[in-house]
RNA sequence: GGAUAUGUAGCUCAGUUGGUUAGAGCGCACCGUUCACAUCGGUGAGGUCACAGGUUCGAAUCCUGUCAUGUCCACCA
């Protein structure tokens, strides 16, 4: 029976319906699925977007290929699992609260105390998680919302602690001191990912420490080195070598130095003078130079940026204030050689811009050097860096598993102690000098637990077993429950910028854990920019927000913008008119079921064997074989995360094969099995559709089928069933082309009908096929088919799947004289082109045997149809 | 400085292990339709595949170098 839809698809109507439906029917739980015990499971961790904002359009690309990955395998019948998360975002978070206060009450987190500040957080927190998760819902994201997560809950808590306290028991996490980035406005520690650096001008100062100092010093920060405790020069440089090893004792400044002359490597002799006054405490290098060399540490700033208690009239001077004194004092000795200006990146703070000192402080640290029984006498590093080389994770672009190494050989310890209020509170207490880490808090009075809190990329290093239930599912090294189910997962999709920062660290720790990488294959997509290949940002204003794109153009044509046209690893650039094309193909694809389903015949629930071979038209055959076709492609392409091919061949089978060649040619002959093959052929490509466009796929399937949920139907399988007539209606589909060409290039009264005379040398010549020439959109008066070779001279005539036509009608033939001898110099080119070739032995012996005979039976065809060419054109 | 990627039509991008005359979408021009489609369909113009060498019977594809752009890492004392 005939069903009627709207003209038009609109996605407003459907959408937020739909996605409740799904998720009331407990589609996106696997446990509410019902599986065979043997189904193998599917599992995507989501990366956990920061809770500071709403979703860009990166997180919208993220959701949309997780997506396509989960539903393709639901239906293929896996257990699939997709898992919900937020990230507590420390720093982030507390920086945005932070601001927030400031501008709407007046008031810093220090005038609210610890507690207050944190019910700030937690209810900004609150405010924006739903926010972000009705985006994520928006999107058509069919994540399990009954095992949502986020960093900070109970649980995440929970585990954190127990993590932190067995890396502690295996000697993993250490106390230490050691240079780090201090933020001096930020009060805390900095990673070095997140320090940025900032082209200035600086003066580069160059001096002799003292008169009894021979060596010369460059510097930009005269003021540190009041805590200089060598010289180092590189080993290679003549001008120093006499001096290796010596010791000076100088009077700088007033302040009594002893430096020892040392040799490094990483000393530039090109830079100033070559020589290199090493400050330990405030420097990286200076302290790894003072460990390789067993030299004391000096500090001399403190954590407020001011000179340290013991330097006599510098003490409790800002650094700047120093530096002056410094400087008017060298130049006032005669010792200061040169000032000069130079350009040189100053390390910032991510957050505030504020310049860092580096600085010596007790710090929470994981070792990731040390070997540990846990890893079978591997160091963290070592076992993190063994499963990618191994292959145990691949990466997709694999060019991502060298960067992933080389950043991984190069670690160093992780300082995980960060001084701030929003986070993980360390698991430490104090009592004087005796110290405490465990899961609670110890018992006795005087406790006090560490005021710090734990870098935010701890908790979600630990996010793919955190969330399925690590550490109750993991007793005596037995995985349970979703633990066992789920981990480890198939495959993390994330962005490549995140690498190092998080993806290292969730190998790392899920090595530690479990023993297990976390997921297989890592796969990562590139950044999303806008049309000219610019980040999008808010300062730049240029950005677009995808719950805008979904109002006015729908979910799907949001999604399918984002799917298709990018490769893995690399950057797509996306812009309003993109989405408004992918709109429209989703509202062509609409009208394509609604033409289909318009049919009085209409069946929507015909099945597959319904459908009697033996009665096909040409087109029917054309068309289940040419969907045959795509279901394998489709299918192996999805599989091989190359959705974006598999996006672009079935748009170009529904648009171009359905709805330009098959529905129109339907129109004209119609066949007895014509509206099964219809149905079966749009039933077939709305699931192949489904991962990609899954909402206006379902309102399809809604409307027209009495039984609903297209989300849970199996996916497609091919036939062996050979359509052999299939390629006769290419042959057909050549001759058309090939008319609407002649048509279209010469000269033709709008209102006079073409007339064609087709000469008949060819068997498939069926009489049913004569009426859809006809009526295909070519503009045919009369059309005639004949065996007689004796035709109109005044004729135009063009070949085409291997026929003579013959065009009468009012054409102009200066046109049809100049495009003949324009496809004759073609042909000419052609074929000189293909006889040298030929003749070459070099290509016959050493080319393939099917090309070589391919391009023989190409060159005699290209001489037939130079000949005929020419007959044409000696015709006019 | 090291690494990595990119450079293909006016614009945005495909191009799998080397193999006919290098493709798509948008835009543009022309023709045809108004019969499922805020239309739709067809045809066409436009490319020294960044540049220069090399390997090969054959190179957009492999190698070397150069240039431009992007990104990451390290360092800048």
């Amino acid at each position: 029976m005939a069903i009627e839809l709207d003209k038009v698809y609109q996605s407003d109507k459907y959408e937020d319906e739909i996605y409740q439906s799904w998720e009331q029917g407990g589609f996106f739980n696997p446990d509410k699925q019902s599986l065979s015990d043997s189904a193998e499971s599917y599992t995507i961790i989501l990366p956990p977007p920061n809770i500071t904002d709403k979703l860009h359009l990166g997180h919208a690309a993220m959701l949309a290929i997780e997506d396509l990955f989960i539903r393709f395998h639901r239906m293929n019948g896996y257990r699939t699992l997709w898992l919900p998360g937020t990230d507590h975002a420390a720093i982030a978070t507390q920086t945005a609260v932070e601001k927030k206060l400031k501008k709407e009450q007046g008031v810093s987190r220090h005038e609210l105390g610890r507690d207050a500040f944190l019910t700030e957080v937690n209810s900004f927190v609150a405010v924006t998680q739903s926010t972000i998760i009705g985006q994520m819902k928006k999107m058509g994201a069919s994540l399990d919302w009954s095992r949502l997560a986020f960093t900070l809950d109970d649980d995440r808590q929970a585990a954190v602690r127990e993590m932190f306290c067995q890396m502690y028991e295996a000697g993993l996490i250490y106390r230490g001191e050691r240079v780090v980035n201090w933020c001096p406005r930020c009060a805390s520690t900095l990673a070095d990912d997140e320090v940025e650096y900032k082209e200035q001008k600086a003066m580069l100062y160059t001096f002799y420490y003292s008169q009894d100092c021979p060596i010369a010093i460059s510097t930009t920060r005269p003021e540190t080195k009041l805590g200089d405790v060598a010289i180092a020069v590189n080993p290679r440089d003549d001008r120093y070598k006499q001096y290796i090893n010596k010791d000076f004792v100088v009077d700088f400044c007033g302040v009594e130095l002893k430096l020892k002359v040392i040799a490094d490597r990483n000393v530039e002799a090109e830079f100033g003078t070559g020589a290199l006054g090493v400050t330990p405490a405030h420097s990286m290098v200076d302290w790894q130079m003072a460990e390789a060399h067993g030299l004391a540490v000096i500090k001399v700033i403190d954590e407020s940026a001011q000179i340290h208690q013991g330097f006599g009239d510098y003490s409790g001077l800002s650094t700047l204030e120093a530096r002056e004194k410094i400087v008017s004092q060298l130049t006032a000795a005669g010792l200061m050689i040169k000032a000069e200006e130079i350009d040189n990146k100053l390390s910032v703070c991510y957050r505030c811009d504020t310049a860092i000192e580096p600085l010596p402080s007790k710090q929470w640290f994981v070792a990731v050097d040390k070997a540990t029984e846990r890893l079978a006498g591997k160091s963290l590093k070592q076992a993190a860096a063994e499963v990618a080389r191994l292959g145990e994770i691949q990466f997709m672009p694999e060019r991502f598993t060298k960067r992933y190494l080389d950043w991984m050989d190069n670690l160093r310890d992780w300082c995980v102690s960060r001084q701030i209020w929003f986070g993980h509170r360390l698991p430490v207490w104090y009592k004087g000098k005796e110290v405490f880490v465990g899961r609670t808090a110890p018992a006795g009075e005087g406790w006090l637990q560490d005021s710090d809190t734990l870098d935010t990329w701890f908790s979600s290093g630990m996010w793919t077993f955190s969330t399925l239930g690590w550490p109750a599912a993991f007793a005596n090294g037995q995985k349970s429950g979703d633990l066992l189910n789920f981990h480890p997962t198939q495959v993390l999709e994330t962005g490549y910028e995140i690498i190092t920062l998080w993806v290292s660290r969730m190998i790392m720790m899920s090595l530690f854990a479990l023993g297990e990488a976390p997921f297989n294959k890592v796969y990562l997509h590139g950044m999303i920019l806008d049309q000219h290949g610019k980040k999008m940002s808010k300062s730049k204003g240029n950005g677009i927000d995808p719950l805008d794109m979904i109002k006015l153009y729908g979910t799907d044509a949001v999604r399918l913008s984002l799917l298709t046209g990018t490769t893995a690893g690399n950057d797509s650039r996306i812009s309003e008119d993109r989405i408004a094309t992918e709109r429209n193909f989703v509202n062509k694809f609409w009208n394509i079921a609604r033409y289909i389903s318009s049919s009085p015949n209409f069946n929507f629930l015909v099945a597959d064997s319904d459908i009697n071979y033996s009665q096909l038209t040409l087109a029917d055959e054309w068309i289940l074989n040419k969907l045959n076709i795509l279901i394998t492609s489709t299918t192996e392409q999805i599989k091989a995360y190359n959705f974006s091919v598999a996006g672009e061949a079935l748009k170009e089978f529904t648009w171009n094969d359905l709805a330009d060649w098959y529905l129109e040619a339907t129109k004209f002959s119609r066949g007895s099995e014509t509206d099964k093959v219809l149905s079966f052929v749009l039933r077939t490509i709305l699931k192949l559709w489904h991962p990609f466009i899954p909402f206006v796929t379902e309102a399809i399937w809604r409307e027209l089928s009495a039984k609903a949920d297209l989300i849970i139907t199996a996916w497609p399988v091919a036939t062996s069933h050979n359509f052999a007539q299939a390629a006769n209606f290419e042959l057909i589909k050549e001759l058309i082309v090939a008319i609407r060409t002649a048509r279209s290039e010469n000269t033709i009264e709008p209102a006079k009908k073409l007339n064609v005379i087709i000469c008949k040398n060819s068997n498939i010549w069926l009489n049913e096929q004569v009426s859809l020439i006809k009526s295909l959109r070519t503009g045919i008066g009369e059309l005639t088919i004949t065996d007689n070779d004796d035709l109109p001279a005044d004729a135009i005539v063009i070949t085409a799947a291997g026929l003579t036509i013959y065009l009468l009608g009012a054409i102009d033939k200066d046109k049809e004289k100049n495009r003949l001898s324009k496809e004759q110099e073609q042909l000419i080119k052609q074929i000189s082109g293909l006889e040298a070739r030929l003749a070459s032995e070099e290509f016959r012996s050493k080319a393939p045997a099917d090309l070589v005979a391919k391009q023989n039976d190409q060159l005699s065809a290209a001489k037939d149809q130079l000949a005929k060419n020419q007959a044409a054109l000696a015709k006019l």
